[in-house]
DNA sequence: TCTTGACCTTCCAGTGACTGGAAGGATTAG
DNA sequence: CTAATCCTTCCAGTCACTGGAAGGTCAAGA
């Protein structure tokens, strides 16, 4: 099949799977015309792609788990412990984030907002709070 | 000063320090000798800079914050208003990183992590997970 | 047969926000 | 005088695409 109904089926742009053969991750066929010729095999392998990076997995991340998706000798441990790590990759991302919202909701809650030019937002990134405490060291 | 104690000072590395004088967030004035020549107001800039940054707000966030700041006539309202989109950004993203956990754990969590070739990750990526339900669409 | 439009190709460049490194000049301490 | 440290510029690389230009191919309709 063409790269449209391959991008169709496996639900990643063409210019996405362009780019993934570059980095060989995809070898598609290709036809007397030139055009790329997909397998079910390669759809395949374009969904699992998908679905990794969707689950947060990075390129070099995926083209392990395609390898050790068909090593047949592969152990899970050792894909637990690439999910485990990036569980907890995830759960530091949450928590800085959340620290970033407790940072700069104070802010926001303490600015008035109208037209006055007095902003205890611009205030603290000036590094000149007054009386309140400085968000950033 | 020189870039380096600027650095120090503000807390940025000097690469940085660097690339943000290419992308003119300051001007610093030249040294007869060459070298930068950093003063405090410049200093100043750098750490607001390095907050916001911080806080999340993207380079030309950064760049209109910085020309909010310098104008006597701004409203704090458009202050707020960045920062209430800011704080809805990163409301978002930790809902996706929570759904992306929520994804990832059960796939963990039932994977037993021996030396057995069966893995429900791998099962999963690939997009035929038997009885379990699908993570992914 | 011709044409239109959708689809495909390659290649180049840009994104964001730095970061690393090479090659070389300036300054400072001993 | 020398060695170490600091500074300079410039080029290239990161990550994972994405956009666009220029052009070839194919299927359907007039």
């Amino acid at each position: 099949m063409n790269i449209g109904e391959a991008s169709e089926r496996s639900g990643l742009p063409a210019k996405t799977i362009r780019y993934y053969e570059d980095i060989s991750l995809v070898a598609p066929d290709r036809a007397d015309n030139g055009y790329r010729d997909y397998s079910a095999s390669d759809v395949h392998r374009l969904r699992f792609l998908h679905r990794a990076r969707n689950l947060g997995f990075s390129i070099d991340e995926c083209r392990l788990l395609l390898s050790l998706y068909s090593d047949r000798n592969r152990a899970s441990s050792d894909v637990k412990a690439m999910a485990e790590q990036k569980l907890s990759e995830i759960d530091a991302k949450i928590a800085e984030l959340q620290s970033l919202k407790s940072a700069l909701q104070p802010l926001v809650d303490c600015c008035h907002g109208d037209d006055r030019p007095d902003c205890p937002i611009l205030d603290d990134l000036a590094g000149h709070g007054g009386r309140r405490a400085q968000v950033l060291a």
